[in-house]
DNA sequence: CTGAAAGCGCTTACAG
DNA sequence: CTGAAAGCGCTTACAG
């Protein structure tokens, strides 16, 4: 019932060229001799048919698909938008498809969307989860022995290969900028930990940073990750005895809505709270004040991560050596939402 | 050499089950009666296995790959994130795999993106390309009967399926929205013509607005899609003898390029110049002042062009009534962006 | 209701 | 250097 006309196959070609489909399929393949005549005449012939081999037929016989699989959170978050470009180009220049996926952060989603995924016999996958340590998800990759490659994820455990940023150290030098300019009450706002992994990991890095620092670690402001309206969240955060003077975001798009929330409160933004965020979407630099934040190399990481995965698709369960977290290099972008501390407490509007 | 451990095969099952082939085919596909003995052995030999029938051989024997192939400029901008993350969804729900493949503007990458996909045996194809009207690759699918369904382009020829707003009318509002403001010298900075329809059919429309008005258009400042200094563009075209009060904008993302730029010209936006978008990114509405632009329903738009092109697939060649441009209904956003006209002329500072 | 068999488009030992 | 043949995992008339 499809309305595709049916494409030309290696037999209609191999008739044409008067030569057996064994022959056709060598010269696809670059596997005839480049000079004899049956190879120039099925070129001819390709070319006149317009051939393309068929994957499928191909994916059968050789159990390879010539795709992988991409599963990420959401392409609502253009973080995640900058790795699935990285992947995606790289993946094309190797001749692999890309198969996306997106969970919208649910848990049941991930496990849902890798069973599709393998049931299109993806040579392979490329994602990011909730969390990586302790996931029954990957769990069974494992042991199915499937070839995978995590972005953004840090896992600890050290056979799981991924591509990252150190989330720790990064997580260090925001509270480090922040005391640079005399914060000592940091709070931080972080999406929900069971949702991600790298907000523990930032959290972790804040955490230490403020106790060898000598600060006090605020206890952590969860939010849901499609949080937009987070007035009353930073209302309460700021309605305490000795409220931060700076909030940490462990996202672009929390710190955007952090922003907003000062606003709403009528609160400056830097002048009466400091803000950062974490990742480096690129039209955060465009806001005013321009937010200053951690910047990921998005499109290199999956870049990257479709590299790391090529290896292991190729080099099979001895690979062991690759299956270890690469770190990449972030960069700090000083942005306009830190500044000085303000002497003098803020007043809020009274709550509605 | 993959180092997936083989999957149970339908042969597997079968012997399991002690049935044939035929049977367990039969179960898997709803084909079997739902209570015989045979049946429920079936059932538990694929529980047990954990068996997943096969795509690639399903696909070889049907001529169907339960796969569709999604062809944008770029995940890098937001607009067509939202349309690739409603397909996403859709597609799912319905069984089928999605194939992206961005072609970064680039002409010669759309085609060999589309040869790409067909040769993963896609089943249909969304794209969002170049120009819809007068395209020798939507020809070549036409000529090959593959279904396709457009997203974001609205071509003027009748016969191609299309999801996507109008943009005629939109842009249509947008002069009449500044127009109340008082504005009599409204300019356009647009994405090159040559690149996208879309931004032509807003022209169009701000074209017909400004005349039916009485006024005069000025002539188009064509920007590339991905320009973030205009710096100089935007000093020209304000250093005429009767400078535009206010400029509309082909896209958000040149919106807040123009933003930047008005910003570094010492310019305040909307006293000095108003500023109007179209796309209705979510983070425009972060912007201080928020950015007043056209909203397209995105994500709808691609769940609606995957609902079309099922249709397409499922329908074959006599679905000629499908294959028209359908217009989903946009909004505009009044943001601060637009205010009233300035008396008296801002000064620019002197060229560097 | 169930099974034996053909065949979808390829690749790849195995002969020659 | 080339071809005949088997087989990858399915589906689907055709018998029974």
């Amino acid at each position: 019932m499809s309305s595709v006309k049916t494409p030309p196959t290696i037999r209609t070609v191999a008739a044409r060229a008067e030569v057996s489909v064994a022959t056709v399929s060598r010269v696809v393949n670059g596997l005839a001799p480049p000079h004899s005549p049956a190879t120039q005449r099925v070129r001819e012939a390709i070319k006149e048919l317009g051939f393309r081999p068929n994957r499928l037929g191909r994916g059968l016989k050789t159990a390879r698909s010539s795709t992988i699989g991409l599963v990420i959170p959401s392409l609502a978050n253009p973080v995640f938008a900058g790795s699935v470009q990285g992947v995606q180009a790289a993946a094309r220049a190797a001749g692999y498809g890309v198969l996306l996926t997106a969970t919208n952060y649910d848990k049941g989603e991930e496990a849902g969307a890798v069973e599709t995924l393998l049931s299109h016999y993806v040579d392979g996958l490329i994602l990011t989860v909730a969390k990586s340590d302790d996931s029954e998800l990957l769990d069974a990759l494992d042991e199915r022995e499937v070839p995978y490659v995590l972005v953004y994820n840090q896992p600890s455990v050290r056979h799981r290969a991924a591509v990252t940023v150190d989330n720790v150290a990064a997580a260090r030098e925001v509270v480090e900028l922040l005391k640079s300019y005399g914060h000592d009450r940091i709070g931080m706002v972080a999406g929900q930990f069971c949702d991600s992994d790298r907000a523990r990991l930032r959290w972790l890095g804040y955490d230490d940073a403020m106790l060898r620092a000598g600060l006090e670690p605020d206890p952590v402001i969860e939010v849901a990750f499609e949080a937009t309206d987070l007035t009353q969240e930073i209302r309460d955060a700021l309605s305490v005895p000795e409220p931060p003077t700076a909030l940490f975001c462990s996202t672009d798009l929390i710190a955007v809505a952090v922003m907003g929330a000062a606003t709403r409160l009528g609160l400056e933004v830097p002048r009466d709270l400091s803000v950062v965020g974490f990742d480096g979407i690129a039209m955060t630099a465009a806001l005013r004040p321009q937010l200053t934040t951690i910047v990921q190399p998005t499109e290199t990481m999956g870049r990257e991560a479709f590299a790391l995965l090529a290896k292991l698709m190729a080099s099979g369960e001895e690979a062991e050596s690759l299956r270890a977290p690469t770190l990449l290099s972030h960069s700090l972008r000083r942005g306009e939402t830190v500044g000085p501390v303000r002497t003098g407490r803020p007043k809020l509007p009274p709550p509605v």
